[in-house]
DNA sequence: TGCAAATTATGTCTAGGACAGTGTAGAATC
DNA sequence: GATTCTACACTGTCCTAGACATAATTTGCA
């Protein structure tokens, strides 16, 4: 119940950097024994404090270790190295997904030219003028996708702030939850076998993106699935639940690089143990864990193209008998 | 690193006790020396291992705690009196907001069944006729309200899952979300100034939940402020100088009564501290901590009612300067 | 009864140790 | 030269046990 507060501008207790950067307590102390970084300061009370330019290291240093690096390598270098590597593996990344038609530079710099003079009506225009230009589809996959993905690395460059990013995802959030209305539901005059599969939308407890889930659903939706969506930050017990209650073919779960890739796992591992057979499992988002070491029987989609995929696979898996 | 997952049906790690139940893990091992509860068991590692009972136990005393009661007068109670004590304390809160023309009993249990046989076309339909029967703002206040509160102890008692309440809040924030859409804006085909006040809404890092600022923004969008989301959990630093880049007049909180207390006190300072003179702080929710020991210069709403009074307020004094 | 002072309750910090799993690099084999 | 095996290093998270600031409650006194 120490007023952990300080009162100096920008200096945070060890609870304030963990809400922060997402670093734990422990492993905050560790590293300081370890990498001798960070170096906190201490209060009157012998607590840590961290000054501002360690916590920007600690928030890049974030960003690197949920790309992949590993803690030994880049803890100890200096921060202007830290920015760099964070940028050739941001356009190591980019060169990889280029193989399709795709959002160009200058639109991509116009968005975000309109968000930082925050003429949010405009973006929003601009945004949903495009989405009605080239569809629901190519919109979240080759727009939005492509858009989320740069802002963290214009973020690391110091050229967005991240209240502009949380405006920017509310937008596009706005315009996804909009159009994915308008899609009609497949069950309507229909049969209720030609709206399956019945999936099943959430994130664990500690994945509060709810933005992957809304691409997720956009792309189902159009594949005419019958979609529930939970919102984010199931219980994973309550997952299993709810799956059985809605009579779900699928549950589809998204995962940003920013959860703990140990948590992915143990919780999917979990999850699974606790699932009728036959309810199949699918997981997407910018995780390294589910590239690196999903466990069997979770449908990995590293995509989005890949969702269309799979609901036809389903579907004639289904059928067949 | 280790399997957390610990394979026995509903054995938990003290980690995933900590996400399931909010109570951290320091807490948890200070309450097993102090209260001898919870006392869990050992797996080949030593390491603690939580069972079901114990686990519910703990989700009920983390509801009584966030509505006022203090851990040496309830850890040691057994269950059932814990179980009462929660259905008490939720009546006599009840009584306090009877006051006013609210929502019957019977037209919340006609909703709640619904959602317990999973109609979700039905009750989507149900509210969205109430709500165009009533209007936004009653429907806010007299339905959406009261049918939250009473849905934890609805849970409490094993009337609803987590996962229905879930789903039952997705229904209420789209509803909400396509109702405060159509809310024609103030500032079209008027003067910027009579617009005012210019709203920031958004929430602490470590408060997830929405629905309480979709609701005030509901109301503010009624009285013809402009009002602004970052959505939920902004970095306290990003929401001052979100303020100050989208020159608000106002910068509105939400929190909910699971939220640590001693957070909300620290953070409301933390940012008070950061904002120019003359910038609002609006907060309000079930927090305890707003009640109990606001920090000055804040100004706390306790219902949601206020928030139609506070903004008059605020153009009074603004056109008397 | 009202208020100030003393006491108790409570959460969160401290330190340093341990260990299970994962990743890596060099040796051995195909 | 490529692939598998093995041993070692890396890393996060758990452990115990003690301390202390602040909030909440009780006691003492007018």
């Amino acid at each position: 119940m120490n007023v952990r507060f300080t009162n100096l501008p920008d200096m945070l207790s060890i609870a304030a950097v963990e809400r922060d950067t997402g670093i734990a307590k422990d492993t905050l102390r560790v590293w300081e024994r370890r990498y001798n970084f960070p170096i906190p300061l201490r209060d009157k009370n012998d607590d840590r404090v961290y000054p501002a330019d360690q916590i920007e290291k600690l928030r890049i240093l974030k960003r690197l270790l949920d790309s992949g690096f590993r803690p030994g390598r880049i803890v100890p270098l200096p921060i202007e190295a830290l920015k760099e590597l964070s940028a050739i593996s941001n356009q190591t990344a980019e060169v990889g997904s280029h193989s399709l038609s795709m959002i160009s530079q200058e639109e991509m710099d116009r968005y975000l030219d309109l968000l930082r003079s925050h003429q949010t009506e405009a973006l929003r225009l601009a945004l949903s003028t495009t989405l009605m230009k080239i569809g629901l589809d190519r919109f979240v996959i080759e727009v939005v996708a492509p858009l989320i993905r740069n802002i963290g690395e214009y973020w690391a460059n110091g050229k967005l702030e991240i209240h502009e990013e949380h405006l920017f995802t509310e937008q596009i959030k706005h315009l996804l939850r909009t159009a994915i209305n308008s899609v009609p539901r497949g069950h309507i005059g229909q049969n209720e076998e030609s709206a399956r599969p019945r999936i099943l939308l959430t994130t664990f407890p500690q994945e509060p993106h709810s933005l992957g889930l809304l691409m997720a659903e956009a792309l189902m939706a159009l594949e005419g699935c019958s979609c529930v969506s939970l919102g984010t930050q199931t219980p994973i017990l309550e997952i299993a639940q709810a799956a059985r209650a809605q009579k779900a073919d699928v549950i589809a779960l998204s995962f940003s690089s920013q959860m703990n890739q140990n948590q992915v796992i143990d919780g999917l591992n979990e999850l699974k143990s606790k699932l009728a057979p036959g309810l199949e499992l699918w997981v997407g988002g910018d995780n390294q864990a589910l590239r690196k070491r999903a466990p069997e029987g979770v449908t990995v989609m590293t995509a989005l193209q890949e969702i269309s995929t799979n609901v036809k696979v389903w579907r004639t898996k289904r059928s067949d008998s």
